[in-house]
DNA sequence: GATGAAATCCGAGTCAC
DNA sequence: GTGACTCGGATTTCATC
């Protein structure tokens, strides 16, 4: 099997990902090939994890979830220990949408969605200072979204 | 037409976002209607908003594009010309994945996604501090990715 | 190892109720 | 909201290169 996408399979690629819903026969057309040998490249994008799952994009205001807050988190100590704690716990808030490690002035970034900015505080006095060894954090309320989630370019 | 949406609707609506390739045939199955009447939910999903589209999730590291990085940026002044004069040239970097105006220590949030270290310094010497009205930027380069773009819980 | 044509099967989409 | 129907696409097989 060949080991590497060509210039097809990029172009499949990009077709789904700016619209997951196509139908086979459409993307044969779109990339000039068999509706045999599309079918047969797609599944290979899936099967070798170069598409990872599909997903039909909720718009957060219609569910009230329209708040977006980035938060920045400091925690008491740097040891593997108190990342992996913090790292198990976030996961089980559903209201995180991202949580990365990063080098800077803070250990960790957060993304977070909820209805409004009173859900906010309250799940930031529950649940984001209760984390395990967190220090601080700084919220930085999103007031407009310019740019939320693009499609990768490659 | 009902105003809202109901237990079914919101089934249908997170069954989705899992996973976009169910065919309506299995949706129905899951929610327990028929096919024709889940077929006039899902249009509706999608004709009034609560779908925006349905899109291919590619793995960034599989295109090299495995580098995130996280940019804070302080813009020179704050008027809404400068703003908009900002948006606009953001708009137009595929490499900026989100790009949020927040209220705190930074002006904006750009999360960004590249091949690596070395291009990241490459694109923020090129063409992240030549963007309209930059001040300064902090970078924070994302060491590990716990959780990215999690599914919206509602 | 990959391709396209053809054949089968099954779901999408529509209509009447 | 359901059931039935038609059409077209998904998926497999197979011959070919």
């Amino acid at each position: 099997m060949r080991a590497s996408l060509d210039r097809i399979d990029f172009k499949m690629l990009r077709l789904l990902q700016d619209n997951g819903r196509l139908t086979n026969a459409e993307l044969a057309q779109s990339v000039v090939v068999s509706p045999a040998t599309c079918h047969r490249r797609t599944q290979r994008l899936f099967d070798e994890g170069y598409i990872s799952h599909v997903r039909a994009v909720v718009t957060p205001q219609k569910v009230d979830r329209g708040a977006l807050v980035m938060v920045g988190v400091v925690l008491d100590r740097s040891t593997p220990e108190s990342f992996a704690e913090f790292e198990k716990a976030v996961a089980k808030l559903k209201f995180i949408l991202d949580c990365h490690l990063v080098a800077g002035d803070f250990d960790y970034f957060l993304k977070i969605r909820v209805g409004d900015m009173a859900d906010f505080n309250r799940i930031h006095g529950d649940q984001l200072i209760a984390l395990p060894g967190v220090r601080q954090t700084r919220t930085f309320f999103v007031m407009k979204e310019v740019v939320d989630n693009a499609p990768l370019d490659f």
